[in-house]
DNA sequence: CTAAATGGTTGTATAGTACACATAATAAAT
DNA sequence: ATTTATTATGTGTACTATACAACCATTTAG
């Protein structure tokens, strides 16, 4: 394996993350984790504190206070699960939704803009690429 | 444009950056933020908190601190500078540099593994394509 | 020579996170 | 059925990374 090509690509994604987190804090509306937390909740339907804390691999208690925030800024509500005393289920509000579409259409838009330049077939393999990617980082986390 | 391409990056970026997070806090090692100013001390030479700040894009207070911490564990020495009596010049040590060299080589491992199964071409392609979106997100955040 | 700008530090604040512990509820074991 | 273990959640505390504002010392400009 070429330890240029190496090399080069672990450079590019430290700039890559820095940029981002850069760029992200820049930008008004959601944060990084609020969003994360809100889009799961969108796709993958309502889930407590356990589930989201599996998924998006973050400590119980971070889920915990950043749910309680959500439903402060009533973009969720939270109702007992009926078949369990313990666990609850947080789910994303019409006002929740709002906010999360309107965040992803900026970032889709700062992205748009971004590519914009691009020739199509970059834009999917750099999707592939980035998918590929995780996919491996996935793999090794969970060892 | 295709939207369901933008989409598609747009949820792989926000894993990516979430997962990158995740595995470098399991790593042992340097921190990100002293590794990203360790390694620009060593590739760019001596600075001080305001190039580094500039460079950076973080504020000078942070890379003061940052600084500080670098001299504590004797990564970095602080020297006046002799023609600003107001400024000075963070110098990585052999120890930095060591260090600096040590945590490379884990995150090259890493990458390595992960790119293991990758055909060479699709490791070349990567690192461009990143390459590109980084130069593309700078000029936006230079704006 | 005084006034403005600059490089650096320190005080204070916030976000995001984890770990350890507490509490309540359920499930398992005897 | 009663005790014990496990689980889901929440809270106290702490740490890291960060920014902004206020400040000091020094340099540069008028």
């Amino acid at each position: 394996m070429n330890d240029e090509t190496i090399a080069g690509i672990e450079k590019e994604i430290t700039s890559f993350i820095r940029r981002i987190i850069l760029s992200e804090k820049r930008m008004d509306g959601l944060d990084r984790s609020t969003y994360v937390i809100l889009r799961q909740l969108a796709s993958h339907g309502p889930a407590g504190v356990k589930k989201l804390s599996d998924d998006l691999q973050l400590d119980s208690s971070t889920i915990s206070r950043q749910a309680a925030a959500l439903v402060q800024k009533n973009y969720a509500v939270k109702e007992p699960n009926p078949a369990d005393g313990r666990s609850y289920f947080y789910q994303i509000t019409d006002t929740g939704k709002k906010e999360l579409e309107a965040n992803r259409e900026r970032r889709y838009g700062r992205l748009r803009y971004m590519l914009s330049e691009w020739p199509e077939e970059d834009r999917k393999i750099f999707g592939e690429l980035l998918r590929r990617y995780n996919e491996g980082v996935e793999d090794m986390n969970d060892q």
